[in-house]
DNA sequence: TGTTAGTCCGACCTTATTGATCGGAGATCA
DNA sequence: TGATCTCCGATCAATAAGGTCGGACTAACA
């Protein structure tokens, strides 16, 4: 119910695991590439990379290709916000699948509808909420430092 | 993307409907029957019938049986609320499908997780807002009044 | 400079979920 | 009692997601 693909929960993995590498450790602009990501979090590699294409697509992070290739986060991680890292991978957000009117066709019970304008006001608010949450929000709060914090060291901000 | 199953529209159009008979029309305890509300708004009739037989099963409508049966609402619309009402349809709610870990079987990623805390906080908020938005908020924010005659000229058949 | 290894990239197939449908059981009113 | 109208459970088809394959490119290295 309401749920997320896997596809998009492993973008947001690989892109936390970029930032955290591009961030945390000594070398700034340090590239990680696939095998990297797939073997730490146990995710196919091959869908990962379709995932990580889809994302450079979108400019969120940039491909560098060859030996010692891989991918750079393209911004910084507070100006990458989680729905753009979903709508990324799964198109424009619609809580329901008359949300976007395509070109002069509506659905069957448009007409008579009862419920679109309280179903778009929920959805006007789930989209604020992933709006305002950044990728940097989602490191555990705390901006460069990597977290690894075996307790479940709360998130509270 | 975070879009909610058709079967789960169908029956918030379905219980905005009743309560709106039930209320809105002279007779306090109408019985509604699917079929008119099947017509009224373009859902497959068959379809229909399931989403409000599960609903019955979870309690939020009673079913009266034979000629001149239907549905009637069992509670007050204010005592409804919308998560109450999608988790009867599509499952208990879930933004990720490790939400719930079943029975000690976590997903392969759970060890070296990094994103689970940061989406079961998306996920409280969106349960929250869920769970603060009743039937009655839905049926144009005024309270019992307000439901005048266009449903009721649309019944007549 | 030629080779080679390692990477990204696009198209394809398989599986799971949802949407829709059918016939039967039970209950009420005439 | 009888017929009719309703709800109910099991079954089938369409769609989307999950996963997989081989090809194209780039950059480092000998
Ligand atoms: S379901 Fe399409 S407008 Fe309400
Ligand atoms: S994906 Fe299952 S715990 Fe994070």
């Amino acid at each position: 119910m309401l749920k997320i693909s896997k596809k998009a929960d492993y973008a947001l993995m690989a892109l936390q695991h970029i930032a955290a590498a591009q961030f945390g450790d000594m070398m700034p602009g340090r590239v990680v590439n696939t095998k990297e990501i797939a073997e730490e979090y146990n995710i196919p590699l091959e869908l990962l990379a379709k995932v990580l294409q889809t994302l450079a697509k979108n400019a969120l992070i940039e491909s560098h290709n060859g030996p010692k290739g891989g991918y750079v986060l393209a911004r910084r991680a507070h100006q990458i916000t989680i729905a753009q890292i979903l709508e990324s991978i799964e198109g424009p957000l619609g809580i329901t699948d008359c949300s976007h009117e395509k070109d002069g066709e509506f659905c069957m019970q448009r007409e008579h509808c009862n419920i679109r304008t309280p179903l778009l006001k929920v959805q006007d608010s789930i989209a604020q909420l992933l709006n305002n949450m950044t990728l940097q929000d989602m490191m555990g709060g705390t901006p460069l430092i990597t977290i690894q914090s075996p307790t479940a060291q709360g998130v509270e901000r």
